[in-house]
DNA sequence: CCTGAAAACAGACCCCC
DNA sequence: GGGGGTCTGTTTTCAGG
């Protein structure tokens, strides 16, 4: 399952990510080949599943989203039904855009966007109704500073 | 600058978000219109910049890139100086994804993907040398529950 | 603002090196 | 495994309703 990469298929990897709409030449041009070899190349990297979902990144403030929370969870259940009924929730709600589960005193971290504070009043409750959870820390973003799709891609081993 | 988004838009930019390599053709049987009107509205968006980067979503671990991070951090530096640094520092920082400024105790937020813990702390010493920081803690992801790009698209007001 | 056709263009697959 | 050409289908444009 793991594949081998090396300094072509990571060059073309970076172009993809930088701009997935550019053409195979314009690709091909940047990273010091030719058609064939880079189509190839993306078509293994797919099939691999190095390459997943091809999409477009939107503003949030354009949509309305103003606001973006991260929230710090303990909990004092650890049993396997807890956990299904909670991820399964997680997974349910569009607003969660990333969840994590950690290593040590906090046990979740979740990135959660939504209209304004109200909407993310409404997921706390619905969270809590849902599932057991000890204690909650949400953090407001004020700004984002940066966010990036891009993976810094390592060079070959 | 701010658009207005009808729900033919939305239902769009939900497909694009889904998956953006759709022909139009897709993209409009789905929505329930035709090539051409889908077209102008995609256009349209981008040059509104409710629709940025087009890309691809590579798979971390095939990357190498094992270990995730959500770095908390607190300073007692509140100067425009500090902070210009401080930004400059996480931007030039490619294993920096996300970074956000909060409101309250906790002052920023990173997300950091590396290879391993050692290049964590590779990143750690490097952050800490070039600026003063008063507390640090790193929350290190155990299990990725959640990941999408996907903003949940809310309706027409 | 949408429909439908027409022109420009790029992606997918081929054979040759 | 790469180079170049060709065919097919898609994107983009445009005239007209």
């Amino acid at each position: 399952m793991t594949v081998r990469l090396d300094e072509l298929d990571r060059k073309i990897l970076g172009e993809l990510q930088a701009d997935a709409s550019q053409t195979l030449d314009e690709i091909a041009g940047k990273v010091g080949s030719s058609k064939t070899p880079v189509w190839n190349r993306i078509r293994k990297m797919r099939e691999a599943g190095v390459i997943g979902q091809t999409t477009v990144i939107l503003d949030p403030e354009a949509l309305g989203l103003e606001a973006c929370f991260f929230v710090l969870i303990r909990t004092s259940e650890h049993e396997t039904d807890w956990q299904r009924k909670f991820l399964e929730t997680l997974r349910a709600r569009p607003e969660v855009l990333e969840a994590h589960r950690l290593a040590g005193e906090i046990d979740y971290i979740l990135k959660v966007q939504v209209p304004n504070a109200r909407a993310y009043d409404d997921f706390y409750q619905a969270l809590i109704s849902e599932v057991r959870i000890f204690n909650v820390t949400a953090l407001l973003s004020m700004e984002r500073i940066k966010a990036t799709t891009a993976l810094p891609i390592p060079p070959a081993r």
